[in-house]
DNA sequence: CTTATTATTTAGATCGTTCTAAATCCGTAA
DNA sequence: TTACGGATTTAGAACGATCTAAATAATAAG
């Protein structure tokens, strides 16, 4: 039933050349004479040939295979990053390893030790929150090039593709005070991630620039249900803000379900933005503005980086910063005198 | 910079011992004596030995990898169960080579000569829509085990996990029965997937089997926006429809949009059912009644089909169909006499 | 103290490819 | 005819592991 592989060997015993030529054919090297070139071809695809890269890295140390790890697979966030990666890569006929460190520096280095056995030509890595900033200078020492993306650990010294949250908090920061908006409120996640920081500083910033005024920043856990909880402590602030921009679309979302229990409507009586602009911001009532931060580019470009860098190990380290911009939804289009 | 690879042999060098003996200890093979083993163990992690499972591979015919095939990316149905595979084949210390066909047949052909090429130990595919039905075989012939998930072409005769979707819809249409309503209409796709068969059968025959009747089936393209504009025609239904069974969640919350629009509150004026139970169901104003498919849970299933396929090649065909469950929240609320 | 047994260890071939360096072919110039 | 240079082709050694079969060491039995 399993019939056994065909080799070069065979091909080139059945086409009458040497193993080395049906190699070069393979490899569409120019080297070959076009006669035997298309008598080899031929030959390769009657006998359903298969290249084995895996035998082939092991002599040219090149597997087309890199290395994705996220920190997440439940949030679309990451799942639509992923899928650009994938896109890109496959664009480019090489293939994608993919893990899950669930945020866990444990499973996170296990994994690494796993791609580095399976001989990956780079790595697209989110590191895990704690991640040891040491990490990409281990990796170098390995061998083993790395492109962060969406986070990054360590003083800038590999590529790097991400999402400029500074930026979109300020476009939705702006959008609000132009809406008459002038008390704001931030309403983010408990947990001290880096994206909170750069969220929590971005907002502040934001602010600092306008006639708005920081209404007050409330914490909930980073669940629709945390979020939804939370409404209370955004209508009893001392700012009494008029507006509430979230850390992100998911917590956005419970935040008007919470709002809409205790008996204000969003988008009529307080606006809600939310960040991301995941595909469930338009699915919620009303639909949801929100700041688009496009993760499948972010993920294309982090390939694209990568495979940059496989083909020039030297080049200078290189960032790419993906630019979000504002979906104005139904959710923030009251506008206040 | 770029150190070269620790091998079997320096380590052996190193510990004093042969080549195999070193290749026991990393196998954790019974073979080797205690105090070798030990010494050996400090030498490989003194010199940070990595296996190198490629090679492996070439000699003994198991990369541990295996390959998923998805049709999308961007649905969470699919990211869901991918985390399912991905989280059960990690424990397994097996790594996952991800790929998306993007339900195009060319891809999906180009995807398994990859995997093939890669060396793959197995493959779990959600076959695209109109794959040969030889398929199956003709990857039997290669060697290559199979396990289907979600979908399924062929006779039956691979491995397979999935959903039950004419169970799904019956508990849908049983609890729409429970709360009274007579009148229910099915909200579907217009294309022609097998997804779209199984799920308007299951309809049919749960309807058959109650008080109540089918009061209309419309098309819809697979979009929010599709269902949103479907809600006129919906509310057009001769059979005046008192609740709607929708084919996914996203055309759910789509129509909920649309029936909202059109001046009637889902949830209040008419009962809305959603199938899949994404996250996003929980998010959707009101939140949506569903029927949970647990594509994780399918996905995990999958995966341990494949593992024990791996384990045992000639094991009898198996298939794993995950019970779908209720999830009753407020968009289907509403009783009617 | 042999010899038989069992427990460990190992040399060397092998997996399927690519690389290196050298061999062969072919048309042309001397 | 002979030699030369470029275009093609190839033999054979890698790559890093595992397997097979056989060697050696250790222990038990006679």
């Amino acid at each position: 039933m399993k019939q056994r592989k065909v080799t070069l060997g065979e091909v080139a015993q059945v086409a009458g050349v040497s193993r080395a030529t049906v190699s070069l054919v393979v490899r569409k090297s120019p080297l070959v004479a076009d006669h035997t070139r298309q008598k080899v071809e031929q030959v390769l695809v009657d006998l359903d040939y298969v290249h084995d890269i895996g035998a082939a890295r092991l002599r040219n140390n090149s597997s087309r295979t890199i290395g994705v790890i996220v920190p997440n697979l439940v949030n679309s966030f990451f799942t639509e990053f992923l899928s650009g990666v994938e896109q890109m890569m496959s664009e480019d006929d090489r293939v994608v390893l993919l893990a899950n460190s669930d945020d866990d520096l444990t499973r996170q280095s296990q994994i690494l030790q796993r791609f580095r056995g399976h001989g990956v030509d780079g790595v697209i890595l989110c590191p895990a929150e704690g991640t040891d900033p040491q990490l990409p200078l281990r990796m170098r020492q390995w061998g083993l090039p790395l492109v962060q993306s969406l986070r990054e650990v360590g003083d800038n010294a590999t590529d790097y593709a991400g999402a400029d949250y500074i930026k979109g908090v300020q476009l939705a920061v702006g959008h609000l005070v132009e809406h008459g908006h002038r008390q704001i409120a931030f309403l983010s996640v408990s947990a001290r991630t880096s994206a909170r920081v750069e969220r929590l500083e971005g907002f502040s910033r934001a602010i600092a620039g306008t006639k708005a005024q920081n209404a007050g920043i409330v914490e909930a856990e980073l669940s629709w249900e945390g979020a939804a909880q939370s409404a209370a402590k955004v209508l009893a602030l001392q700012g009494t803000p008029s507006a509430v921009l979230c850390f992100n679309d998911v917590l956005a979302a419970g935040l008007m379900l919470g709002l809409r229990r205790a008996g204000r409507e969003p988008g009529r009586d307080i606006a809600v933005v939310g960040l991301d602009d995941l595909p469930l911001a338009e699915l919620t009532f009303p639909p949801m503005t929100s700041v688009a931060m496009c993760p499948e580019r972010i993920g294309a470009a982090a390939a694209r980086l990568l495979a940059r860098r496989l083909q020039s190990p030297d080049a200078p380290v290189e960032r790419s910063v993906v630019a979000p911009s504002l979906m104005i939804r139904e959710s923030s289009n009251l506008s206040v005198s």
